[in-house]
RNA sequence: GGGGAGAUACCCAAGUGGCCAACGGGGGCAGACUGUAAAUCUGUUGUCUCACGACUUCACAGGUUCGAAUCCUGUUCUCCCCA
């Protein structure tokens, strides 16, 4: 079997973790789980670390569970927050908790010996009531030991409301009911969590009795993953990269990937992949040899894409960012079939128009202005066409040029293109 | 309550009667280079017009003037100082 420690060490996952820890895990399988906030109805990158500690953790043989925050999605991690945090109602962490799940059985196997579980701690405190939370929990607590802690710190100065100063009370339970009830007895997390999970190990210590003694709690968590020039990892120019297909398109989950950097690139592929470090080893030299083909990142984006949105959507995605970036697919484009150019372009906006409109001709500042609204202003149009950045049917294209019917693609598609990466695709109908 | 400063385009910020669609910086977009990168260089960044040019825009509403972002009056908002 092998050892979490050890790999979580090889992958750069470990961050810091508490003495015994790895003595724990050395004993045999163990139980342990991660929280995850249902604050939106999807996970996006940045909670993939997070699954991936899962991942690992029951490739050792471990038993991960899951625990969708319900609870504490309704109180507010003031971890990292420097304001107070609006409270979701039920109706929508319900639903939201629901979409996290079905994602997180992407990754994590819940059927065999060793099936992860999953809990939503809204169950073990929606009939907890107030004076008994703080009769049987908080009085384990001093003030002082939560004060010291930095998520409240921080905050000191520009205020916390007392809900988001016992979150990491409301978190710390959590961790004391699934040892109590589900015999785990480690708790991972983002570093940032560490005082949150302390707290959790704290609570154990105190209310475990004999118990704790003999079979202590523990912690491990992972380095918050940053980009080379220090912003935060997992988001695009256009915000967060999700894992839903309905808020982030494979293909664009995958161009997220193919443009991540050189340095985070070889932190990724063995953050994200669960290859073995000889093979990780491997494209790390093909891609230092030939670095203009990013090898990590296309391996990355493929092993990624797939895993998440299946192969069928990954081969597209690979394909249209092969005809959308590959100037040598040019002749391929006017070879696509029909049914191929709308799967390739079904990221892209589009417009339908009136097949009257192309027979006697259209000026292309028409076309990219008034017709299809590709650019906001005429004058926005003029002036793309003058810097020589519009293209048609990945030919450029100056002013002055009439577009007609013999311009089109399979005789009724059209592909419009400003610079590189933003493209808009003209139907034409009727 | 009294006194003072200010409100300019996506952001910061110059401009205090015509040479202002408004300096400069940041950001955005594009071009060159490149690896769909970084760095760098270049262009561009109110609307309409092929263009001359026209129109709208410097908190809001009026006014003075041949002419206002710029002067006057009022309004709203922001900041600072004194009580």
């Amino acid at each position: 079997m092998r050892n979490y420690i050890e790999e979580l060490r090889w992958r750069g996952l470990l961050h810091d973790s508490m003495p015994g820890a790895e003595e724990q895990l050395a004993k045999g399988p163990q139980r342990g789980y991660i929280g995850f906030d249902p604050t939106a109805d999807s996970l996006h990158v940045g909670n993939m670390v997070q699954i991936m500690m899962l991942v690992h953790f029951q490739r050792c043989g471990n038993t991960p569970i899951a625990l969708v925050g319900g609870a504490t999605g309704m109180v507010g991690d003031p971890s990292g927050k420097s304001s107070e945090r609006n409270l979701l109602d039920e109706d929508a962490l319900r639903h939201n908790q629901a979409c996290v799940q079905a994602q997180l059985e992407r990754f994590i196997d819940f059927t065999g010996t060793n099936a992860a579980e999953l809990v939503n701690n809204y169950d073990w405190f929606k009939d907890m009531g107030f004076l008994r939370f703080i009769r049987e929990v908080g009085k384990h607590i001093t003030v002082n030991y939560m004060m010291a802690k930095d998520s409240v710190k921080n905050r000191l100065e520009t205020g916390i409301s007392f809900t988001e100063f016992s979150y990491q009370l409301v978190q710390g339970y959590d961790f004391y009911w699934l040892y109590k009830n589900k015999g785990c007895n480690l708790q991972m997390g983002g570093s940032d969590q560490w005082g949150n999970i302390t707290t959790g190990t704290e609570l154990i210590r105190r209310m475990g009795g004999e118990e704790a003694v003999s079979n202590p709690a523990f912690a491990i968590t992972t380095p918050l993953l940053t980009k080379a020039d220090g912003s935060k990892f997992g988001k695009s120019e256009s915000g967060n990269v999700w894992l839903d297909a309905k808020r982030t398109s494979p293909y664009k989950f995958y161009q997220f990937w193919l443009n991540v950097g050189d340095e985070e690139a070889a932190k990724c592929l063995r953050i994200f992949t669960t290859w073995e470090q000889e093979r990780i080893e491997s494209i790390e030299r093909d891609h230092k040899k030939l670095p203009h083909l990013r090898i990590i990142q296309r391996e990355l984006g493929r092993d990624l894409t797939a895993r998440i949105h299946g192969d069928r959507a990954m081969n597209h995605a690979v394909v249209a960012s092969n005809v959308m970036f590959d100037e040598e697919a040019v002749d391929g484009l006017l070879t696509l079939s029909r049914e191929d150019l709308l799967t390739v372009f079904e990221d892209v906006p589009s417009k339908e128009i009136e097949r009257s409109t192309f027979e006697s001709g259209v000026s292309i500042v028409e076309l990219l202005c008034d017709k299809t609204g590709f650019l906001a202003s005429r004058g926005e149009a003029k002036r793309a066409l003058k810097e020589g950045s519009i293209s048609m049917n990945k030919r450029k294209v100056g002013d002055g040029v009439s577009v007609t019917s013999s311009d089109l693609l399979n005789g009724d598609l059209l592909l419009l293109q400003r610079g590189k990466k933003n493209y808009f695709l003209v139907k034409v109908v009727g």
